[in-house]
RNA sequence: GGUUUAAUCUUAU
């Protein structure tokens, strides 16, 4: 079964979904693993529906859920922001005693905030025992996402008070929301916040700041963080220079870096 | 190389 699970996911990553379920169809002792991988498969393939079937069978069999189980199939009704199903979920959560798992209680109050429910989802975040950084950010980008700017930087302050690392899933939605000229000094203190930390390098978090230089109206910070990140530029990188100039009717400044992108190997995509 | 499955985040569309 080990082998069997090894090669069905090997598919899934494929996104060969038929032929995943052939193979998932041919397994004859299937486990919690097999179970997943197909449920993780179907959501990572768009298909929620199809997931929510096979949850559905492997419940009917008598199959352990668990925290992957969860956190897979919460992803997909997030995405597709199906808050009754993700509130059947989420009495399925609390029957099968899985509220306290880290995964899937992050997992649900994610969710929430994708449903535009970011009270459910702050009220899941109320009775998690543990919590960690994913959950963090998935309760302040739910506020973030709102435009909700003071809860998000009180959620900040809190995490920071109760010891919970800041990341790059921290700092990005929230840089995001600083995207205009009246926030710009709040973004060069989130910045700074950003160094001390020694995450200034983390592509990500670069990518972000350089919109938010951007949108705040200061091309020169935004074009300064882009310098620095020489060593840690992906294809989002260019493209946020690119739309950083472009923003600022910098046409000709965008054609030399359009340029200077493809000689360093990257596709426009 | 620490690899059988899981949750949050950035550009453009």
């Amino acid at each position: 079964t080990y082998t069997a699970n090894n090669i069905l996911s090997g598919y899934t990553k494929c996104r060969e979904l038929g032929i995943a379920l052939e193979l998932f169809d041919e397994i004859p002792n299937r486990d919690s693993v097999t179970w997943n991988s197909m449920i993780a498969g179907y959501i990572n393939y768009g298909n929620v529906d199809s997931a929510w079937d096979i949850l559905k069978s492997m419940i009917r069999g008598g199959f352990m859920v668990d925290g992957y189980t969860f956190g897979s199939i919460l992803k997909g009704v997030a995405c597709e922001g199906s808050v009754g199903l993700g509130m059947q979920v989420h009495s399925l959560i609390v029957k099968t005693g899985y509220e306290e798992n880290v995964y899937s209680a992050s997992a649900l109050l994610d969710m929430y905030a994708k449903c535009d429910r970011v009270e459910e989802a702050y009220m899941v975040f109320q009775v998690m025992l543990e919590r960690n950084s994913v959950s963090w950010n998935a309760l302040i980008g739910g506020y973030a996402k709102l435009g909700d700017l003071h809860t998000s930087f009180i959620l900040l302050r809190l995490m920071e008070s109760e010891g919970v690392r800041f990341d790059d899933g921290t700092f990005a939605p929230l840089l995001t929301l600083l995207d205009d000229p009246e926030f710009y000094k709040t973004t060069t203190a989130v910045h700074s916040k950003i160094k001390k930390l020694g995450l200034e390098f983390n592509t990500t978090v670069c990518n972000a700041l350089i919109s938010s230089y951007s949108e705040c109206g200061c091309i020169e910070d935004a074009r300064k963080v882009f310098e620095n990140a020489i060593k840690s530029r992906d294809l989002v990188s260019w493209n946020s220079m690119l739309a950083a100039y472009l923003g600022h009717n910098k046409e000709t400044l965008a054609f030399k870096l359009f340029i200077e992108m493809q000689d360093l190997g990257f596709d426009p995509d």
